[in-house]
DNA sequence: ATTATACATAAGTTAAGTCTTAAACGACCA
DNA sequence: TGGTCGTTTAAGACTTAACTTATGTATAAT
């Protein structure tokens, strides 16, 4: 299906969440946000070969977080944030949590002391 | 080093990131904040054998995203938004690029076209 | 033209992750 | 006390991920 003509694969959702599992994936964004860089000039920086970064570098642009222009030999991989979007909105609908469990802690933690159970 | 006595070991930052990335956990979370629930009950709306989500529940507590409480024979998993908090903060500093971004569309896009560079 | 540079891709290795089935465990039930 | 119910843990097969080294490719320099 995808395979065919020149049908761009649909940027899948999943590979958003898990591109930003990597800390060294994390690290390459970071490091992005300041400003665009070639895979020489990321690779430095890291305890990494070049390669490794290079195959971190298109998971990343897979995943729609970074893109790459050609610059003489160069390639220049700047940031693209717009996916991290599909992360907030995933977050929003659990944003309710934090905010209510703050308000209710003090009556839960009364209540679960007379239950008598362990939550752990 | 967290072997020793009863420490308990430091909630690693990286879990949460990785605990999320797996559609199945997302799942879980999800269904976990309707209401609290047992496992079977959990992995009667999965394709997946009972032990699969036990495991993948065991991982989601490291992560510190669910508690479980003994009830009789049951063991009920209950959600647990905080540790989501550290993705939240991690996303907040990227938020500024898509907010930018749709400011400074329009002229990045002419700005592209005549520099003859193309981004993938 | 040849060589060097910057990077990508391929191939192979090792480590992690994720399932399955089977066995173990703890609480309740007869 | 023995059984069974809900769940966890263990063990093994299999898949996926992530690195390394080696090779390929495009551009630039000489």
């Amino acid at each position: 299906m995808y395979n065919m003509t020149n049908m761009v694969r649909p940027l899948a959702h999943d590979d958003v969440f898990q591109a930003v599992a990597s800390p060294a994936r994390r690290t390459l964004l970071d490091k992005l946000s300041s400003r665009e860089q070639t895979v020489h000039s990321l690779a430095e920086s890291f305890d990494m070969t070049l390669p490794a970064v290079s195959q971190q570098l298109a998971i990343l642009r897979r995943a729609g977080l970074v893109s790459a222009r050609r610059a003489g030999r160069w390639r220049v991989y700047r940031l693209n944030a717009e996916p991290l979007r599909e992360i907030a909105r995933w977050l929003d609908s659990y944003q309710r949590f934090w905010t209510a469990r703050l308000k209710a802690l003090g009556e839960d933690l009364k209540r679960y002391e007379k239950q008598d159970e362990r939550w752990r």
